[in-house]
DNA sequence: TTCTGGCACTCGGATGGTCGGAGTGCCAAG
DNA sequence: CTTGGCACTCCGACCATCCGAGTGCCAGAA
């Protein structure tokens, strides 16, 4: 039967990997004439044309009309992607280039945006980076200020760098000495700690102070832990929007679904949030959950200071991209953020 | 002779006006028939056909080519902007809405997401808002933080609600009790006080301490007062750069260059800087200064709590677009976020 | 003077027909 | 299984035509 499964030999796919090459490059639809003359394949048009039908036959490529050339499809390109293509690393000039950039970075702000700028100039495509998550780092200190009376700020910072405050109501007058007993008990237990570990360490504390006390420390632990637990202040940098006028001829129809997703922080945070933990991951066409993103590839990895991810960052261009050049940059990239926020 | 400056009369004014309004409608050439028909001039074609040729000779209007309508110039936007047109008002429904949209916002980053965000449903055009600028606002408290025996964390909290933080290396370990001092000191001094005027009140302070400690003091206010000065931190929120895409039909070529120059926010800053500090300013096509806003209008105007503007927001679209109703919102959005951040 | 109706003219854009070429599928022979 | 040949398809470019909106100008009316 035609229905059975069909291994695909190497000629077959040394084909579907020449024209999405060649689709990239071009950006039209491939024919079997053009294929041969561009790449050796040691065989006539003929018998690239029966590759061909086999392919758009198993949903590999696609033709726009009869007698066009042929387009890969979404699932040509995961082939492509998971069988056929090498990350291509990035030469040394470039390496250099990256690390120089990132470096001359003097806060996390200025690491953020400088990342996201550079990937954005390396990929002509559309860059996001999440700012290194709360979730996933340590607490370098945490302070308490008496702004009146009854009220405290509360103020978190991290290991990478990034600050938090929050405003507490208290329940009532809160002492200078309280508030300095607090910060030195919280400070004691929670330097150094991860963020998620904290409210584990720190759930006692109440007992240890009179009886008067307990209400306010309560409410600024509390504070505390919904700090440390908020997801939604996840934060993200974008840039290279301007790229996207290279996506294709028809034009604003594909473009105006892109930038309504990339205004929606939700959106671009669950994209990235889909970022398998460890390697490189990339979501094809309509692998992708929005649908506004129907028609774009992203290609996604996390980052970190240290061996472990503490965020992640990516890339947003049309299905049809360089695959192992976009790869390559976004993991040469990924690579010195991390270092750079070691180092720091 | 013909290059004698003449006086527009009435009639030609409101041919003008019609132009406009038809045009920004209709997105076309517009013709003196369609303008009869449409206005109600009290006139015949021909007459208004007599009146355009004056107009167009003035340099108020333009044929893209012979035999097509007429369409405004920059000049002719200015003037029917200046002379012709009066901001429209928001309805009582609209504004009730954007002050119940606005009045959910929870702290000073959520009520500028909110502005920009209701700025460009409202317009539907890019909406640009800047954070209410440092150097507008007063002292609410200024906090000394040890992390180290030589780092202090100096914050700096203002009236609008924004935090500003800054790590100081001291020359030699600081004790608490200095710290505890200065903060005393330099709040005490400069709470509720104009962040520009804070450099002046605590330039003695240095003296008051023991001449071991004035080393880590001076360090400390220098980097207080670097933080009060910096004006290159002022941040830009920016929504609706989907509305692009209903530009007009040469779009790659118009849009891409606005993309780039949203992308640039010392572009926007200073797009936004040259907005006159009272009332509204409207830019019209090649008066800005930037190129790549050179087909586009920006309409932005001064917000502030209370009756001082402490910094500005505005919207960026085609010049063909709707002014009175573009300059309505952007006036009530503007008042009302003025009024949130009074109140909090 | 100023406005109006009439008129000849212009020109862009839509419509439709033709044509070439790139590309295909199939087939029979190597 | 591969190859060259061949008939076929069909998109897109090119061109000619045509329609109509819009114009400028002019002579006559108000």
């Amino acid at each position: 039967m035609a229905g059975e499964v069909r291994q695909l030999d190497d000629r077959k796919l040394a084909v579907l990997r020449a024209i999405v090459q060649d689709y990239v490059g071009t950006e039209e639809p491939v024919g079997s004439k053009a294929l041969v003359d561009r790449h050796n394949l040691g065989v006539s048009p003929a018998t690239v044309r029966n590759d061909m039908a086999a392919l758009e036959e198993e949903g590999y490529i696609h033709q726009p009309h009869t007698s066009a050339g042929r387009i890969p499809t979404d699932k040509g390109y995961r082939l492509f992607v998971d069988k056929l293509a090498e990350v291509k690393p990035m030469s040394a000039p470039e390496r250099r280039a990256i690390r120089h950039f990132l470096d001359g970075a003097v806060d996390l702000d200025d690491v953020v945006a400088r990342t996201v700028r550079l990937l954005a100039q390396l990929t002509r495509q559309v860059a996001v980076v999440q700012y290194p998550s709360l979730s996933r780092s340590t607490v370098r200190h945490i302070e308490l200020v008496a702004l009146a009376p009854a009220k405290v700020m509360l103020v978190l910072i991290t290991n990478t760098g990034r600050v938090e405050q929050r405003l507490v109501d208290c329940p009532g007058t809160v002492g200078e000495t309280l508030l300095a007993d607090l910060r030195a008990r919280v400070n004691a237990r929670a330097a150094g700690q991860r963020l998620p570990d904290v409210p584990g360490l720190l759930d006692d504390l109440p007992a240890l102070f009179e009886a008067a006390d307990r209400p306010t420390v309560t409410v600024v632990l509390a504070t505390l832990f919904e700090t440390l637990a908020e997801q939604s202040e996840e934060r993200i940098m974008l840039a290279g929007t301007a790229n996207l006028t290279r996506f294709g001829h028809d034009f604003p129809l594909t473009i105006q679904p892109v930038l309504e997703a990339l205004e929606e922080q939700v959106v671009l945070l669950r994209l990235l949030g889909e970022t398998a933990d460890a390697g490189m991951t990339v979501r094809i066409g309509r692998e992708n959950a929005y649908e506004g993103l129907n028609s774009t590839s992203v290609v996604s990895v996390g980052y970190g200071s240290g061996d472990e991810s503490v965020a992640k960052l990516g890339v947003i261009g049309p299905t049809r991209m360089d695959y192992p050049g976009t790869m390559g940059a976004v993991r040469a990239v990924a690579r010195y953020v991390g270092q750079i926020l070691a180092e720091s």
